[in-house]
Formats: C-alpha cells, structure tokens, sequence
RNA sequence: GGCCCCGUCGUCUAGUGGCCUAGGAUAUCUGGUUCUCAUCCAGAAGAUCAGGGGUUCGAAUCCCCUCGGGGCUACCA
C-alpha cells in the first residue's frame, strides 16, 4: 500500500512551495487509496516558533488535505511528533556506532569553525575532516563517561558512489568521496533531520518520500543509513522548487509565501489547490480547471515536472475569480463571512452578491465592491455627477426629472429602466450619460454593478435620498 | 569553488524521432455584447524549442560541448 507524508518543521508560517508538494503527496496517496501521514518535525528547539505547528494543521484543513494519520487523528505508528520520539533515534543512533557505520565525535564547534575556515582559505570543500572517525571504542567510552559533549556521525563509505532511481529525475550518482560525514545526531540528545527522517519514514512505514528539490543532494545520505540498517529504501520523487519573478526560490519578497496568508487575503482553498497543483504537474488532459477529485483522478508522479515553476499571481487570480464565479451564491455567502463586519444586514448581504459575483478576484474585494450598499453617507466629488461638456444647471434639473420619474415609476427593473430611457431620449442626452450621473449620485462612483439593479437592492427610499443629496451638492 | 539538478511564447505548460511552418491556458492588445466596471464571446500578437556541433532520409524530442538558471555544501530543516 502506498503511504505519503508531509513532515513539516513548525518553524514558522506554513510555505507556500511545500504546501504544493504535499498537495502532490495528498493527491498521490488519495489517486492510489494509500495514506497520507502527518508528521511534526520539531527536532530544532532553538529554531522552532511557539504556533506555528497549529497554524501548520489549521492551513491543512482549511485546504482540505485531511491526513490519515498524524497529531489529531492518531495511528499505528505513533506518536506522529518528533520531539515525542526521541528515544527511538538514540537508540538507532547507536545501534548505528555499534554496526560500524557511525561513529562518536568530540570535536567542538569551535574546531569544526577552524577547519572550515582553514579548507575555505585553501579553496577547498568546507566538510568534516573526520577527526574523530577512527577513535577506539575504548576511548569513546572513557570520553562518555566523563560526560563529553558528543554527536554521532554517520561514518560514509570512502569509495565507491550511491545512486538511487529518482521518479522525476531518473538515475542519480555521488561519489561517496563527495559526501560529508554527516551529524546523525546531535550533544542535546536531538536527532539532525537526516537520522530522524529515515528512522521515521522506515518506522512508519512510508514507502514514497515526495519532497521538493531542495533534498535531493541529501538523498545519498538516507540511503546509506537505509543500507547501514538493512532497511528496505523508500521511492523517491524530488519535485521542482518553487521560484519568485526573479527565479530565486520563492521569499519574503515576492509577496505572499504563507498559506494563511492567501486565506486571509481571501482566496478559496479549491482555487489554491487546483492552481498549485498545476505547478510542476500537468494532467494528461488539456484544461485547466479541476476540482480535488478530479485532481486525484488524473494525478501521477510521472507527470511532475522537472524544471522550476514560478508563481504567477495573475494566473491565481485568475484561478480564484473562476472559482468564486461557480460558487452557489449562498455558499459565497458563508465564504464571505469572514471578510465582512458582523454588523452587516446578511439580508442585505445575499442580495448584494448576485451583483458582484462577477466582479470579484477575491472575497477580500467584496467589500470595496459594495460598501455604499451598507452605509448611510456616501461621499464623492461633485465633479463625477458632470459629465463631459455637461453644465451644472442641466445635469441638476436632469436630476430633478430623474427623481420624479422614478417617484412615479412602479419599483421594477423593467419599468424604471424604460422611464429613465424615455427621460433621456426627451432630454437629448444619450442614455449612457444620465445613467452615469445617476450612478454616481447612487454610488458615489463610476464603477458599479448595473444601474438599475442596484437601485433595487438599495430600495426606493434610498435611491430617492441619494438623489436629493446630489442636488444638493449641485446646487 | 565543488557536487547535483534544470533550460519550449512574459508566465504555467503540451510535446518521448515524421501528425510541429510547435498546441492550450494566463497575462497583453483589438473587436463584439453592454448604462459604467466586470463577466462572457471572437480574434491578434507572442517561442529561430538557451547556443553550437553531431547521429538520422528526418530532431524540441537521441549524443557531445558551451552558456545560462537553480539547489546543496550546519550539532537547520
């Protein structure tokens, strides 16, 4: 059966670039009816942030990546947190020294600091120069008893290379020769990313690591561990990474690289998702939109990409407009909750939506779209009730037969559209004009839903009050 | 610097030796619909397939070199 992971570090907001691979993990446990596992990588006390792993799960179910397993909802295999199983790396860890294939290591880091320094001065490749590798069991116990601040290393084969068959990228070789003697595990007891991840995937029995790029020089490593255990390895896929508009990985400074940040500038997690997905992964099909079943339908490792997306914005926005587009606009509604004052008429609220619906990018544009549906004053420049070449005293007295002709229109659409058309064509104004002049005396600007709906839902009273407003600054 | 990965319209991508004078989407521009803004519809422009060598009757697709971009190079993940 096959089993993915996302293993996320709470070491601050929730990345956008591995939100995509594990969509990637999601869809291809879901696409092969395996699990999909959640599991919390906290094995860095001094770079982990206080709500962060909250705000990790919190974003997961906001998108809908439900996990089989992990913090929350258990399984076999736990607990799903590593700072929970710190015991079970010491152990391996030293069953490692044991086998031979990791060794004890004194060194300070204030002698790892000179040595690189002295191979940077040299020109050569900042590694381990293996100091501590060829120790006596001996005097690594005398030294352990002493109390010694220690790591352990992986003790990597000085010959020979390690490849493995990567799903995206094919058969990939290091020289052994090239590979650092990694730290397994750390003098605080703490196992480094390396150790912990091979003895939990092995544990939990993950037999597809999908993971981003970034893994992909470390990969040998895990191997040999896998190798030194007698572990069967796992498949490998590395996706592409994720760039900003200048084709570094995607920072700060491109803009948004949170997930909650998305959600709270109010994009859906369908438009997130199908958008993400089709970052580094095209479907055999030749359209672009698809809902989460359909993704999981069409997903295959195979098709991942090999090289660098960037994010395009644009085509996010696109991507939620189509979505908020095809939302029932009850449900929009509730979407929309978040984004608008609780003091809102939600009434009101329902029957503004139709207007805007097409109008929308994102739910945060609700409210700029419509806020003088939901406020008394409006407050504009006069200036934009004139239209071109047209006069103070003819725009005013062509108020003035607006507002009797809508007193006496019967409150319909049809009907106030037809008297205000009939007004135009008596006023020689074309039509177009003295609707602008009314829109604006209604909205206070000139983009707006279509004139006549709006003064629907803005009610006979308050289109008659804005009307005389108008004239009143005209005057 | 070393090792590894990658290189098709601005962007996301289709393409696995002939269907490619390279297809779709987005962005851009133009036109249509229209009371404005959007939506929607139609169309245009946009890629000498990074460059150069091969292999082949034939290459975006296979090989080599060059160039360019990226990742890794921590007791971080």
């Amino acid at each position: 059966m096959v089993r993915t992971r996302f293993a996320p570090s709470p070491t601050g907001e929730p990345h956008i670039g591995n939100i995509r691979t594990t969509i990637f993990e999601y869809l291809f446990a879901r696409h092969e009816n395996g699990k999909f596992i959640l599991r919390i990588e906290d094995t860095d006390k001094s770079r982990e942030v206080p709500g962060s792993k909250e705000k990790i799960i919190e974003g997961l179910k906001w998108l809908g990546l439900e996990w089989d397993e992990g913090p929350g909802v258990g399984g076999p295999f736990g607990p799903y947190i590593q700072s929970e199983r710190l015991e079970l790396y010491q152990k391996m860890a030293v069953k490692l020294v044991e086998l031979g294939k990791a060794y004890y290591c004194f060194c300070s880091p204030k002698r790892l600091e000179e040595v690189r320094k002295a191979q940077a001065e040299k020109g050569e490749a900042p590694r381990y120069d293996q100091h501590c590798r060829d120790l006596s069991p001996e005097e690594c116990q005398a030294r352990l008893s002493k109390k010694e601040m220690a790591v352990i290393r992986l003790k990597v084969p000085e010959k020979g290379e390690t490849s493995f068959d990567d799903i995206v990228r094919g058969k990939v070789t290091f020289q052994n020769s090239e590979i650092d003697d990694q730290v397994l595990l750390k003098s605080d007891g703490y196992p480094t990313y390396h150790l912990a991840v091979v003895v939990d995937d092995h544990a939990m029995e993950v037999n597809y690591v999908i993971r981003g790029e970034e893994w992909l020089s470390s990969t040998p490593k895990h191997i040999l561990i896998y190798q030194a255990m007698g572990w069967k390895t796992p498949y490998y896929a590395h996706a592409p990474l994720i760039l900003g508009s200048d084709r570094s990985k995607l920072s700060k400074r491109h803009g948004a690289t949170s997930l909650t940040e998305y959600r709270d500038k109010g994009y859906l997690p369908e438009a997130l998702i199908n958008f993400l997905a089709l970052l580094g992964w095209s479907p055999k099909e030749n359209r672009d939109l698809f809902t989460k079943e359909e993704l999981i339908k069409e997903f295959s490792l195979e098709r991942i990409q090999k090289n660098p997306a960037i994010f395009d914005m644009d085509k996010l926005n696109w991507f939620n407009g189509q979505y908020i587009r095809k939302l029932d606009p009850e449900e929009l509604s509730k979407r929309l909750q978040p984004f608008i004052p609780s003091d809102y008429d939600s009434e009101l609220v329902k029957k503004v939506i139709p207007l805007v619906q097409d109008r929308m990018v994102t739910l945060k544009d609700f409210i700029p779209l419509t806020d003088f549906f939901f406020k008394y004053e409006i407050d504009y420049d006069k200036k934009l009730l004139l239209q071109k070449d047209r006069k103070g005293g003819e725009t005013r007295e062509a108020l003035e037969r607006v507002l009797e002709v809508i007193k006496k229109s019967a409150w319909k659409h049809e009907d106030l559209e037809k008297a205000c058309r009939g007004l135009a064509e008596e006023l020689k104004w074309k039509p177009g004009e003295l609707f602008m002049t009314i829109r604006v005396a209604l909205t206070g600007r000139t983009a707006t839903p279509p004139l006549f709906e709006t003064m629907l839902v803005l009610g006979k009273e308050m289109t008659v009050e804005r009307l005389e407003e108008a004239l009143v600054k005209l005057s």
